[in-house]
DNA sequence: TGTACATCAGTGAACGCGCGTTCACTGATGTAC
DNA sequence: TGTACATCAGTGAACGCGCGTTCACTGATGTAC
């Protein structure tokens, strides 16, 4: 990997008594700064992030059990912050198809945004980081139950596929959406063309795709 | 991660004079083994494959540079065993949408049985085996380009929107079948259900997608 | 208002580990004369 | 046909590294009396 020089920060004033969890956010902070800095999780160990909240190895097990354990709430954060953008990005929005565009595109967004920290949430090995990600969790980053009611909205509203399982719909158009942000990501050098325009036709495909089962099946 | 006994191999008999590359090939099948075995690329380390092989780590540097040189010849001997598997899905079949649906398939039913392999040709660090992935070999491993012929030949006979650009429209179906072959590999307690209907379901909105946009264009 | 003391937020040094890689070497074997 | 020798296919021991984690400790600080 590029070596990056993370900055050793001076060492760090004592928390008083009673604050003493004002140092897990410190940490928290920093590995998640660690990573969108170095692009590279495996740079993320007890002793670099120790060294950038400028505080020595053993603290860190003061609030983390393990390493795992740190990742994990790293993780947790993350995914709360995807689900967040993309309920941000439809915020006020009506039209359940815009609504599903806008969605995908924030997540998208986001994913380019904090490459490494998309790596860790989808492609990392499930169970070096055990109980990570529950479904409820997996699906909430995914946002499959907004994109759910957005196509059940749709469905009512006569734009979709009635017949079709919207859940299982949602699943595949975050499969869809999934690939086309991790392979941008994981094969930066390949010569997809500018993202935004990669998107459009992704969805465009997708909600012909959509679209034309609803036709399909009246 | 789950720690695996690998298999430490009795001592290797010295080639003979001459035959030395025989080593070589060793290496990379004992490296394959290894993979699907472990299922961490960790734990592929010149130690662990020197010891499978039956021989001592400094020989494994006789035939490869580092360790990098070693994952590249890993992952240029699976894209090509991706690649043929999907050429020999479809072979024999004329209908250009029966190939495609196949090809995929074929591609899914690969990364399932190596999913490790997969983790590593598709989501690995581009820098971290340097020139790993020229384009050329990238786009092979997905059939790209003969996704995009596939394509041609529907256009031609008229299945296909003759206006959209078939070898963009390879990339998003790739990008789309990655998005599902990666989910299922990196989230396996993830509720998706069973792959093959799961697959069925994602090809046959990619086919109405693609399908759509020619009765759109007619 | 002063002081003993429990508690809290850390520190410093060390552990054992597996790793990639290097270096000087060895012993079998084919070949030239 | 016999032998010296170059070459080939490895070996054995060691290097320095960074890692996660543990353990005994320290010194400031709030609190009870």
């Amino acid at each position: 990997m590029s070596t990056v020089e993370l900055a050793e920060a001076p060492r760090r004033t004592r928390s008083r008594r009673g604050e003493g969890d004002k140092l897990r956010e410190d940490i928290l902070e920093a590995a998640e700064r660690m990573l969108v800095e170095s692009n590279d999780q495996s740079s993320l160990s007890i002793r670099a992030i120790a060294s950038a909240v400028g505080v020595t190895p053993p603290s860190i097990y003061l609030h983390f059990a393990d390493r795992n354990e740190l990742l994990f709430a790293v993780c947790e954060r993350q995914s709360r912050e995807i689900e967040g953008a993309m309920e941000a990005a439809c915020d006020g929005v009506a039209d359940p198809w815009e609504r599903l565009r806008r969605r995908g595109r924030a997540y998208l967004t986001w994913g380019l945004q904090n490459p490494e920290h998309y790596r860790i949430l989808t492609m990392s090995h499930s169970d070096a980081t055990p109980q990570c990600f529950t479904d409820e969790r997996l699906a909430g980053m995914a946002g499959l139950q907004a994109v759910r009611a957005d196509l059940v909205a749709g469905i009512e509203a006569g734009a979709f596929d009635p017949m079709s399982d919207p859940l299982g719909c949602s699943e595949l158009l975050w499969m869809a959406v999934h690939g086309m942000v991790s392979l941008l990501i994981c094969k930066p050098e390949f010569p997809f063309g500018d993202p935004d325009r990669v998107y459009e036709a992704m969805f465009e495909l997708l909600h012909h795709g959509v679209a034309s089962r609803v036709a399909a099946s009246l």
